[in-house]
DNA sequence: TTTTCAATATCGCCCTTCGATATTAATACT
DNA sequence: AGTATTAATATCGAAGGGCGATATTGAAAA
Protein backbone atom coordinates (compact mmCIF):
# COMPACT_ATOMS: atom_id res chain seq x y z
CA UNK A 1 0.00 0.00 0.00
CA UNK A 2 1.04 3.33 -1.02
CA UNK A 3 -0.46 4.24 1.97
CA UNK A 4 1.80 4.13 4.34
CA UNK A 5 4.17 6.09 2.08
CA UNK A 6 1.57 9.31 2.06
CA UNK A 7 1.51 8.68 5.98
CA UNK A 8 5.78 8.92 6.04
CA UNK A 9 5.29 12.18 4.19
CA UNK A 10 2.80 13.53 5.69
CA UNK A 11 2.90 13.18 9.74
CA UNK A 12 5.31 16.19 10.32
CA UNK A 13 2.22 18.02 8.14
CA UNK A 14 -0.23 16.90 10.87
CA UNK A 15 1.82 17.91 13.64
CA UNK A 16 1.93 21.19 12.26
CA UNK A 17 -1.72 21.41 11.41
CA UNK A 18 -2.64 20.34 14.73
CA UNK A 19 -0.36 23.59 16.10
CA UNK A 20 -1.94 25.80 13.82
CA UNK A 21 -5.35 25.09 14.90
CA UNK A 22 -4.18 25.37 18.43
CA UNK A 23 -3.15 28.57 17.97
CA UNK A 24 -6.46 29.82 16.20
CA UNK A 25 -8.53 28.48 19.64
CA UNK A 26 -8.38 25.29 21.63
CA UNK A 27 -8.72 21.58 20.47
CA UNK A 28 -9.83 18.92 21.11
CA UNK A 29 -8.38 15.43 19.99
CA UNK A 30 -11.92 13.84 17.61
CA UNK A 31 -12.35 17.30 16.46
CA UNK A 32 -9.07 17.53 15.51
CA UNK A 33 -9.61 14.16 14.01
CA UNK A 34 -12.80 14.93 12.01
CA UNK A 35 -10.59 18.54 11.04
CA UNK A 36 -7.43 16.12 9.47
CA UNK A 37 -9.57 13.78 7.92
CA UNK A 38 -11.22 16.49 5.76
CA UNK A 39 -8.10 17.66 4.60
CA UNK A 40 -7.18 14.47 3.33
CA UNK A 41 -5.19 12.96 6.02
CA UNK A 42 -6.10 9.13 7.17
CA UNK A 43 -5.28 9.30 10.97
CA UNK A 44 -6.53 6.84 14.15
CA UNK A 45 -7.28 8.02 17.24
CA UNK A 46 -4.98 5.19 18.53
CA UNK A 47 -2.20 7.32 16.65
CA UNK A 48 -3.05 10.93 17.37
CA UNK A 49 -3.75 10.82 20.70
CA UNK A 50 -0.37 9.86 21.87
CA UNK A 51 1.02 12.65 19.71
CA UNK A 52 -1.11 14.83 21.43
CA UNK A 53 0.27 13.64 24.69
CA UNK A 54 4.20 13.83 23.25
CA UNK A 55 3.57 17.49 21.99
CA UNK A 56 2.50 18.55 25.74
CA UNK A 57 5.21 17.19 27.64
CA UNK A 58 7.55 18.64 24.41
CA UNK A 59 6.14 21.74 25.54
CA UNK A 60 4.17 22.80 22.53
CA UNK A 61 0.83 22.45 24.38
CA UNK A 62 -0.74 22.68 27.47
CA UNK A 63 -3.90 20.76 28.47
CA UNK A 64 -6.93 21.86 30.12
CA UNK A 65 -9.91 20.21 31.04
CA UNK A 66 -13.45 21.34 30.11
CA UNK A 67 -17.50 20.00 30.98
CA UNK A 68 -19.13 20.53 28.18
CA UNK A 69 -22.72 19.49 28.05
CA UNK A 70 -21.81 17.07 30.94
CA UNK A 71 -18.79 15.66 29.15
CA UNK A 72 -15.11 16.08 29.99
CA UNK A 73 -13.32 17.48 27.09
CA UNK A 74 -9.01 18.14 27.21
CA UNK A 75 -8.56 21.23 25.72
CA UNK A 76 -5.24 22.08 24.22
CA UNK A 77 -3.36 25.32 23.65
CA UNK A 78 -0.54 26.27 21.71
CA UNK A 79 2.15 27.82 24.39
CA UNK A 80 4.54 30.05 23.34
CA UNK A 81 7.41 27.72 22.78
CA UNK A 82 4.76 25.78 20.11
CA UNK A 83 4.43 29.11 18.38
CA UNK A 84 7.92 29.59 17.86
CA UNK A 85 8.10 26.29 16.02
CA UNK A 86 5.24 27.18 14.21
CA UNK A 87 6.82 30.06 12.81
CA UNK A 88 9.87 27.85 11.70
CA UNK A 89 7.34 25.71 10.54
CA UNK A 90 6.00 28.60 8.64
CA UNK A 91 8.95 29.39 6.94
CA UNK A 92 10.57 25.94 6.15
CA UNK A 93 6.92 25.17 4.32
CA UNK A 94 7.07 28.65 2.17
CA UNK A 95 10.50 27.32 0.88
CA UNK A 96 9.50 23.71 0.39
CA UNK A 97 6.61 25.19 -1.20
CA UNK A 98 8.61 27.63 -3.28
CA UNK A 99 11.29 25.04 -4.04
CA UNK A 100 8.93 22.11 -5.45
CA UNK A 101 6.32 24.30 -6.85
CA UNK A 102 6.88 23.66 -10.81
CA UNK B 1 16.65 19.73 22.70
CA UNK B 2 14.03 21.44 20.73
CA UNK B 3 16.16 20.17 17.13
CA UNK B 4 14.08 16.52 18.42
CA UNK B 5 11.30 18.19 17.90
CA UNK B 6 12.00 20.23 14.80
CA UNK B 7 13.08 17.03 13.58
CA UNK B 8 9.61 15.12 13.96
CA UNK B 9 7.81 17.75 11.74
CA UNK B 10 10.30 18.18 9.19
CA UNK B 11 11.22 14.40 8.48
CA UNK B 12 8.71 14.48 5.86
CA UNK B 13 9.31 17.47 4.04
CA UNK B 14 13.14 15.88 3.62
CA UNK B 15 11.94 12.95 1.72
CA UNK B 16 9.65 15.80 -0.36
CA UNK B 17 13.18 17.26 -1.29
CA UNK B 18 14.61 14.01 -2.15
CA UNK B 19 12.03 13.51 -4.36
CA UNK B 20 12.15 17.06 -5.80
CA UNK B 21 15.62 16.40 -6.47
CA UNK B 22 16.17 12.89 -8.15
CA UNK B 23 13.61 14.08 -10.82
CA UNK B 24 15.45 17.58 -11.64
CA UNK B 25 19.12 15.20 -11.77
CA UNK B 26 20.08 11.70 -10.32
CA UNK B 27 21.39 12.51 -6.71
CA UNK B 28 23.84 10.45 -4.76
CA UNK B 29 24.11 10.17 -0.75
CA UNK B 30 26.52 12.85 0.26
CA UNK B 31 25.87 15.42 -2.41
CA UNK B 32 22.02 15.25 -0.70
CA UNK B 33 23.11 15.55 2.93
CA UNK B 34 24.93 18.41 1.85
CA UNK B 35 21.97 20.40 -0.18
CA UNK B 36 19.56 19.13 2.77
CA UNK B 37 22.28 21.14 5.68
CA UNK B 38 21.90 24.16 2.83
CA UNK B 39 18.43 23.98 2.72
CA UNK B 40 18.84 24.23 6.77
CA UNK B 41 17.98 20.50 7.88
CA UNK B 42 20.20 18.64 9.88
CA UNK B 43 20.33 15.17 9.21
CA UNK B 44 23.36 12.68 9.75
CA UNK B 45 24.43 10.07 6.83
CA UNK B 46 23.10 7.13 9.56
CA UNK B 47 19.22 8.84 8.97
CA UNK B 48 19.58 9.45 5.36
CA UNK B 49 21.26 6.20 3.97
CA UNK B 50 18.29 4.43 5.01
CA UNK B 51 16.04 6.57 4.16
CA UNK B 52 17.35 6.17 0.48
CA UNK B 53 16.98 2.40 0.86
CA UNK B 54 13.56 2.65 2.26
CA UNK B 55 12.72 4.64 -0.62
CA UNK B 56 14.35 2.61 -3.23
CA UNK B 57 12.31 -0.65 -1.62
CA UNK B 58 9.24 1.20 -1.87
CA UNK B 59 9.55 1.73 -5.33
CA UNK B 60 9.80 5.72 -5.33
CA UNK B 61 13.84 5.76 -6.36
CA UNK B 62 15.85 3.72 -8.66
CA UNK B 63 19.53 3.27 -7.94
CA UNK B 64 22.01 2.80 -10.62
CA UNK B 65 25.76 2.95 -9.80
CA UNK B 66 28.59 4.46 -11.71
CA UNK B 67 32.21 5.17 -11.44
CA UNK B 68 32.93 8.91 -11.16
CA UNK B 69 36.83 8.98 -11.35
CA UNK B 70 37.64 6.25 -9.89
CA UNK B 71 34.50 6.01 -7.45
CA UNK B 72 31.92 4.41 -7.64
CA UNK B 73 28.50 6.35 -6.80
CA UNK B 74 24.89 4.70 -6.26
CA UNK B 75 22.95 7.50 -8.21
CA UNK B 76 19.31 7.52 -7.43
CA UNK B 77 16.49 8.76 -9.78
CA UNK B 78 12.76 9.04 -9.52
CA UNK B 79 10.20 6.27 -10.45
CA UNK B 80 6.80 7.17 -12.04
CA UNK B 81 5.49 5.88 -8.73
CA UNK B 82 7.93 8.51 -7.17
CA UNK B 83 6.58 11.08 -9.23
CA UNK B 84 3.00 10.44 -8.47
CA UNK B 85 3.78 10.89 -5.03
CA UNK B 86 5.86 13.76 -5.48
CA UNK B 87 2.29 15.15 -7.15
CA UNK B 88 0.53 14.65 -3.89
CA UNK B 89 3.01 16.06 -1.76
CA UNK B 90 3.29 19.09 -3.91
CA UNK B 91 -0.76 19.41 -3.54
CA UNK B 92 -0.42 18.91 -0.02
CA UNK B 93 2.22 21.12 0.36
CA UNK B 94 -0.10 23.50 -1.28
CA UNK B 95 -2.62 23.33 1.03
CA UNK B 96 -0.33 23.20 4.23
CA UNK B 97 1.30 26.71 3.18
CA UNK B 98 -1.85 28.51 1.75
CA UNK B 99 -3.81 27.35 5.47
CA UNK B 100 -1.08 28.33 7.99
CA UNK B 101 0.43 31.31 6.20
CA UNK B 102 -0.83 34.34 7.90
C1' DT C 1 51.68 -2.41 0.51
C1' DT C 2 50.16 1.05 3.31
C1' DT C 3 47.77 5.26 3.89
C1' DT C 4 44.31 8.33 2.87
C1' DC C 5 40.00 9.82 1.49
C1' DA C 6 35.09 10.11 -0.14
C1' DA C 7 31.17 7.66 -0.09
C1' DT C 8 28.24 4.28 1.59
C1' DA C 9 26.66 0.80 4.91
C1' DT C 10 25.58 -1.22 9.35
C1' DC C 11 24.87 -1.65 14.44
C1' DG C 12 22.00 -1.53 18.69
C1' DC C 13 19.16 1.33 21.37
C1' DC C 14 15.07 3.75 21.88
C1' DC C 15 10.98 5.93 20.58
C1' DT C 16 6.86 6.22 17.69
C1' DT C 17 3.12 4.64 14.84
C1' DC C 18 -0.58 1.66 14.16
C1' DG C 19 -5.07 -0.85 14.60
C1' DA C 20 -7.70 -2.74 17.98
C1' DT C 21 -9.51 -2.67 22.29
C1' DA C 22 -10.53 -0.73 26.82
C1' DT C 23 -11.93 2.95 29.79
C1' DT C 24 -14.41 6.91 31.38
C1' DA C 25 -18.38 9.62 32.54
C1' DA C 26 -22.68 11.35 31.59
C1' DT C 27 -27.43 10.75 29.58
C1' DA C 28 -31.53 8.07 27.98
C1' DC C 29 -34.43 4.36 28.45
C1' DT C 30 -37.29 0.72 30.77
C1' DA D 1 -32.31 2.12 40.23
C1' DG D 2 -30.01 -0.43 36.76
C1' DT D 3 -28.73 -1.06 32.00
C1' DA D 4 -27.53 0.45 27.47
C1' DT D 5 -25.71 3.91 24.74
C1' DT D 6 -22.70 7.37 23.26
C1' DA D 7 -18.71 10.70 22.75
C1' DA D 8 -14.25 11.20 23.94
C1' DT D 9 -10.04 9.70 25.51
C1' DA D 10 -6.61 6.21 26.83
C1' DT D 11 -3.84 2.10 26.44
C1' DC D 12 -1.98 -2.27 24.49
C1' DG D 13 1.63 -5.10 21.93
C1' DA D 14 3.74 -5.62 17.60
C1' DA D 15 6.38 -3.70 14.07
C1' DG D 16 9.19 -0.36 12.03
C1' DG D 17 12.07 3.68 11.80
C1' DG D 18 15.44 7.37 13.42
C1' DC D 19 19.65 8.23 15.56
C1' DG D 20 24.84 8.67 16.53
C1' DA D 21 28.73 6.09 16.23
C1' DT D 22 31.33 2.98 13.94
C1' DA D 23 32.65 -0.03 10.12
C1' DT D 24 33.28 -0.99 5.33
C1' DT D 25 34.37 -0.24 0.53
C1' DG D 26 37.30 0.87 -3.37
C1' DA D 27 40.50 3.53 -5.71
C1' DA D 28 44.40 6.68 -5.94
C1' DA D 29 48.56 8.65 -3.79
C1' DA D 30 52.73 7.98 -1.17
Amino acid sequence: MEDKVLRKLFLGFIHIHILHHAKESPIFGSWMLEELREHGYSIGPGTLYPILHSMESDGLLTREDRNVEGKIRKYYSITEKGEQILVEAQKKAYELFKEIKD
